[in-house]
RNA sequence: UGUCCCGUUGUGUAAUGGCAGCACAGGUGGUUUUGGUCCAUCUAGUCGAGGUUCGAAUCCUUGCGGGACAACCA
C-alpha cells in the first residue's frame, strides 16, 4: 500500500518513539508528554550532544510537548558559568527552544535536602564515616558481592543529627557522606549503598556558599525529572544499569504519598560515536588545555561550536541526526555521512565564487592589454532565485595550478600544451606556450582566446573537455585559506588499550595558505558566511576573521572522482 | 567467571510472525560551461546450531561475539 509522502516524512520508527505510542495508548501520565536536555556544564556541547538534542527536542515537536533545558550541576569542582552560557548558545543555534527558563539541578537542592530527611527518618538512609578507599573496599565488585559497613545500623536520631551538621558544616571534605541502605550483596553494583551527598566545601556557580553537601548524580537526576514532571528521561546507554537506582530512589521519595499524576520514566539509547575523532569531554578538555587545538571552538573538533566554525550549518547536523538514527546497538557513524549532509546543504545554498588557492599566471596573448569584461556568471545553478552577479575578465589571470600540466595523461581534462579548455562563464581558449622558473616549476602559461565563444554566443556550445575557475590579476585579492583534515589518523584513536589517543594525531590536520587569489565579489564576506569556491570545495568565512584580512576555512570539498580515480594508479 | 544490554550488506538504520527495504560509502553508465549537482544502474546482509510455526530477522533454547557496571564524576 502507497504511503502518503507528508505521513512518510513525518513517521517517526525508532524505538523511543514507539514506547512513548505506548505508554500515550495505556494513557499513562495523563497523556502528557515532557522531556528534558540534561548536561552538566562541564565542557563544550559536541556532535553526540546535538544526537540527543535532536532526539529530546524532535520528540517534543513531534507530540506537540516540550522539551527542558536542565543543568546538572551537582558538582561544583568541575562546573563553570562559560560552559553554561555555551550549552545555551549551542542549543538555540542548532534551532530549538526549551520551555520557560534554563532549569538547574541546584534550583532543587532544598527539596532534594527535605527528601533525604525522609529516607533517613524511614530508615533508608545512613551516615557513614568511613574513607572513600574504605567504601570502595567494601563495595566489592561486579562478581564478588559487598560488605555492609559498621555505620550502617546507626539510629535514625544519630543519622538526623549528623546530616544537619553535615549540611552546616561541620564535617571536612571526605569525613562523611549519606549512603543510601539498599543491598550490599546485589549483582546490580549501584545498589549496594549507593553515596547520596558528599561534602564539598567550594562555592557552586549558582548557589553560592549556602551548601557545602551536594547530592551526586544517581539521587539528583531522576528526582529533578519528576519535579520538573518529565515524562520521559531519555538518555544514554551506560545508565542503563542506574534504571533500577532511579526507580528506588522515586520510589522512596514518595513513599506515603498519593499517587502522582506524572510518573518519569527513564529510556536509554546508544551514543553516537564517529569515526576518526574523540568524543568524550575529558580528552577534548585535554586538546583544549595543551593547545593542540584552538580551543574548544576549533574547525576540527567535533564540538557544535567547532563545527559552526568549520562551516556546517543547524540544518546540516539536525540532518545528520536525523540519518544516523536512533538505536541500542554500539554504533561507529564514518564522518562521510556528516560530510554529506553538509554538502547537501550548502549545495542548496552557497553562492558559487571563485578563488584560485594555489595561483599560477595565465596570460591571454592575444587579449587587449588594457581591456575587461564583465561576465554575467549564476550565483547558484542549484537555485535560480539566486540571480547572478558579475565578473571580469582580462589580459592577465590566475588559474590552479594542478589544472595545468606539460605532459598530461590522456584522461586529463584540463589545460596542457596546445590543449583547449573553457574558461568558466568566460572564454574557450588554447595553450600555447608556457614559461619555467629556474628550478623548473611553471611561472607562466600562455593561451589564445577565441573571441567567438564567449559564453552565451553560439560558438561557446562547442564542446570541450574541461572548464576551469580563474580570476582577472589585476581585479581579484588576496585572502589566507585554512585547510582541514581529519584530527586523527586512525579511525578510533582512542580504541587502542596501550596506546594515548594522542599518538593518533594527524600532522597535517591544519594548513594554511596564504596569497590566495579571490573575486573582488568576496571582499564583502562576513564571519560565518558561507560559500563554495568553483571546484573546490565549501568554504567559510573565520569567525576570527577581521576587516583586515579574510580567513576562509575549508568546511569540505567538493566531491571529487577526479583525484580519488587519479589516485588508483 | 556475576548482573544487565546488544548482534540485519563495508557503515548506520527499517521490517515487531507474511516480498529483507532505505541512506551513506563503493562500482558502472548518462546529462552537465563546476571531474560538482542531477539521473539511471550494479555490488553487498539477517552471528552459529537446534526448536515452535503453513511461514522466523522477528518467538523459544543454546552456543559464539561485542558492550556497560567496581569516582565521595555525570
Amino acid at each position: 500500500m502507497e504511503k502518503d509522502d507528508a505521513v512518510k516524512e513525518n513517521e517517526k520508527t525508532n524505538f523511543i518513539y514507539q514506547e512513548i505510542d505506548k505508554d500515550l495508548l495505556d494513557n499513562k501520565n495523563k497523556g502528557v508528554v515532557l522531556t528534558r536536555f540534561p548536561p552538566e556544564p562541564n565542557g563544550y556541547l559536541h556532535i553526540g550532544h546535538a544526537k540527543s538534542i535532536c532526539l529530546n527536542f524532535g520528540i517534543a515537536q513531534h507530540y506537540n510537548a516540550g522539551c527542558n533545558l536542565r543543568f546538572d550541576d551537582t558538582n561544583p569542582i568541575k562546573e563553570d558559568e562559560e560552559y553554561v552560557d555555551s550549552i545555551q548558545e549551542d542549543v538555540k543555534w542548532l534551532g530549538f527552544k526549551w520551555v520557560g527558563e534554563p532549569k538547574y539541578a541546584s534550583d532543587y537542592f532544598d527539596q532534594l535536602y527535605l527528601w533525604a530527611v525522609k529516607l533517613i527518618k524511614n530508615g533508608k538512609a545512613y551516615i557513614d564515616d568511613q574513607s572513600a578507599d574504605e567504601i570502595a573496599k567494601q563495595k566489592g565488585t561486579p562478581t564478588v558481592p559487598g560488605v555492609e559497613s559498621q555505620f550502617r545500623n546507626r539510629s535514625v536520631e544519630v543519622n538526623l543529627d549528623l546530616f544537619e551538621r553535615m549540611k552546616n558544616g561541620e564535617f571536612k571534605e571526605g569525613e562523611k557522606v549519606l549512603r543510601a541502605k539498599i543491598d550490599m550483596a546485589s549483582p546490580n553494583m549501584h545498589m549496594r549503598d549507593p553515596i547520596m551527598y558528599r561534602i564539598i566545601h567550594k562555592p557552586h556557580h549558582r548557589s553560592g556558599n549556602k551548601w557545602c553537601i551536594y547530592p551526586m548524580y544517581d539521587y539528583a537526576h531522576g528526582q529533578s525529572d519528576f519535579i520538573e514532571g518529565i515524562t520521559h528521561s531519555i538518555c544514554t546507554l551506560e545508565f542503563e544499569v542506574h534504571r533500577p537506582l532511579y526507580n528506588w530512589f522515586l520510589d522512596q521519595i514518595l513513599e506515603g504519598d498519593p499517587i502522582p499524576d506524572v510518573r518519569t520514566r527513564q529510556i536509554e539509547f546508544a551514543r553516537l560515536n564517529l569515526n576518526y575523532t574523540v568524543m568524550s569531554k575529558r580528552k577534548l578538555l585535554e586538546l583544549v588545555q595543551k593547545g593542540i587545538v584552538d580551543g574548544w571552538n576549533d574547525p576540527r573538533m567535533p564540538t557544535i561550536s567547532g563545527l559552526r566554525r568549520r562551516g556546517y550549518t543547524p540544518e546540516s547536523i539536525r540532518m545528520f541526526a536525523e540519518k544516523v538514527g536512533v538505536a541500542k546497538r554500539d554504533n561507529v557513524i564514518d564522518v562521510a555521512l556528516l560530510e554529506f549532509c553538509i554538502r547537501e546543504d550548502l549545495n542548496k545554498k552557497a553562492m558559487r565564487v571563485n578563488a584560485v588557492l594555489d595561483p599560477v599566471k595565465l596570460v591571454i596573448t592575444n587579449y587587449p592589454d588594457d581591456m575587461a569584461e564583465w561576465m554575467e556568471t549564476p550565483n547558484n545553478p542549484e537555485d535560480e532565485t539566486m540571480g547572478t552577479r558579475k565578473i571580469p575578465f582580462s589580459k592577465e589571470l590566475f588559474i590552479e595550478r594542478d589544472d595545468f600540466m606539460e605532459d598530461p595523461p590522456k584522461k586529463y581534462f584540463r589545460l596542457g600544451p596546445d590543449r583547449e579548455v573553457r574558461l568558466k562563464s568566460a572564454y574557450i581558449i588554447k595553450c600555447t606556450n608556457y614559461i619555467k622558473d629556474a628550478d623548473g616549476r611553471i611561472k607562466e602559461i600562455h593561451a589564445t582566446y577565441d573571441a567567438e565563444t564567449r559564453s552565451g554566443m553560439p560558438q561557446s556550445q562547442r564542446k570541450v573537455k574541461g572548464t576551469l575557475h580563474w580570476v582577472s590579476a589585476k581585479h581579484c585579492f588576496e585572502a589566507d585559506v585554512q585547510l582541514y583534515d581529519r584530527l586523527f589518523m586512525d579511525p578510533e584513536p582512542d580504541g587502542h588499550k596501550d596506546i594515548d589517543f594522542k599518538e593518533f594525531l594527524n600532522p597535517q590536520s591544519l594548513t594554511v595558505i596564504s596569497g590566495c587569489k579571490l573575486e573582488p565579489f568576496l571582499k564583502d564576506a562576513k564571519p560565518l558566511d558561507h560559500f563554495q569556491f568553483q571546484r573546490i570545495g565549501y568554504f567559510t568565512v573565520d569567525s576570527k576573521s577581521d576587516g583586515k584580512k579574510l580567513i576562509f576555512n575549508k568546511t569540505v570539498g567538493l566531491k571529487d572522482s577526479w583525484s580519488k580515480n587519479s589516485q588508483k594508479e
